[in-house]
DNA sequence: AAAATATTGTTATTTTATTAACAAATTTGA
DNA sequence: TCAAATTTGTTAATAAAATAACAATATTTT
């Protein structure tokens, strides 16, 4: 018990996050009625290589049978042992505009340990509604909602203006967590584990690659506009 | 020139996202009037270190004054030079549901060379109306829609079910960059850039590091339901 | 039955990324 | 004016991550 406790803390980083990319594969194999699976097959799923993926089961200590691949179902527990919290965490959503709407319909019953059990938003419209089964509240009951609620983990998607004012209620609310998908950075103190994502960065970093094949492929080192889209659009 | 961009090939991929990030960061500071900044304080803002910010803009060929910082406006220029394509790149929402219209909104009138220019759905509600000032289309357009728009990039937003649908006909429509926002990987030929971003894992990875947290603050190596919210909830 | 093949599991190596260390230079303050 | 403090820019060292190499072994083919 110890042990594996150990083991698991001393995963790397990027192998937890390729944990939970490869149970999001063998979820989708599953319900294909997969049974066994290659590391070479769930390598290409996750553009990465077989090795990358052996080496991560070999630090989780599962093996497969050989030439008949891993067992799906079995790795699918095991990655649930190791990354999942035992006893499950409730999860709020900071503001229910387009994009909370949209993870609350992405993340319904999806995962049995990560249940949204709230969501928080300025406007009346909303506050006392129940969105896509999730009752909604004031801000200002953020504190009391997340006591009662035992809620763990906040995902905030409020405009960007907001973040900071979110996350002085986060921080006297005693969230554990944050995923924080605003333009604008949060600053939080230690102990809480905070996740920045920005959609942004994703897509620059898209044009930038798209831009880099352009440039590379063209011998005058020069993006030539006849080779893609320009920002000059034709009218309707 | 030529010499801008081997030293731009040559970029990490990591400075390259954190590029986009700290000109995020610095489009905040330079709307707040700020005209110079440290590394420690992009560094706050980005929670990594001062060095690391240091290192990434000694690549990229940037100095600063000594004791007074970086010139916001000069970097934030400097960057553009570098991770953006001088003619601008068209972008294509495929899935105009909340997650898509998150998206639009989000990112309109925030990067001048980035323009969303078109979006894809499948109901008929949609199409042909414009959405958050984008025209959507029938994905059976795809391609026409795509080569007359000048469209680079795609962003993909629809269920997780027409994922491989969507693949076939961005592929078809001679896409050259693909974000994919869905639950479902994507298979694409080598030539198309592609990016996946799963929030699943985002979230799983909070959750995670918020359970070692727990664990490890617990002498007995193990998290107790008092500390933390569990999945049994209050009724209302 | 032997050889070829495919696959896992693991160690070794290489590459990439981060951090540390510190010189240089400018400002501040004594 | 001189020392202290602060900040940049860069090289050196360390750490993390990815890849390569290959032994072991089960299965298939000849």
């Amino acid at each position: 018990m110890e042990n594996t406790q150990e083991l698991i803390a001393k995963l790397p980083h990027k192998t937890i996050e390729r944990l939970s990319q490869y149970r999001r594969a063998l979820l989708i194999c599953a319900g294909k009625g997969k049974e066994f699976i290659f590391s070479h097959e769930i390598a290409e799923i996750q553009h990465i290589t077989a090795v990358q993926v052996r080496r991560d089961l070999m630090l989780v200590g599962y093996s497969g049978t050989l030439r008949k691949g891993y067992n799906v179902k079995e790795l699918i527990a095991l990655i649930g042992e190791i990354i999942d919290c035992p006893i499950g965490i409730n999860v709020a959503i900071i503001g229910m505009g387009n994009l909370g709407r949209a993870i609350i319909k992405y993340l319904t019953n999806k995962r049995k340990n990560l249940t949204i059990v709230a969501g928080f938003d300025l406007s009346p419209d909303k506050i006392g509604k129940v969105i896509y089964g999730i009752p909604c509240y004031s801000p200002m009951e953020m504190k009391k909602i997340v006591r009662k609620k035992r809620i763990g983990i906040a995902v905030v998607t409020v405009p960007p203006d907001k973040t900071n004012e979110t996350a002085k209620r986060l921080i006297d609310a005693g969230i554990k967590g944050v995923l924080n998908f605003t333009s604008s950075p949060m600053i939080l103190p230690d102990p809480i584990f905070l996740e920045e994502y920005d959609m942004i960065t994703s897509l620059e970093k898209v044009a930038f690659y798209v831009k880099q094949e352009m440039i590379e492929g063209d011998e005058y080192g020069n993006c030539s506009e006849q080779d893609w889209g320009s920002q000059i659009t034709s009218k309707e």
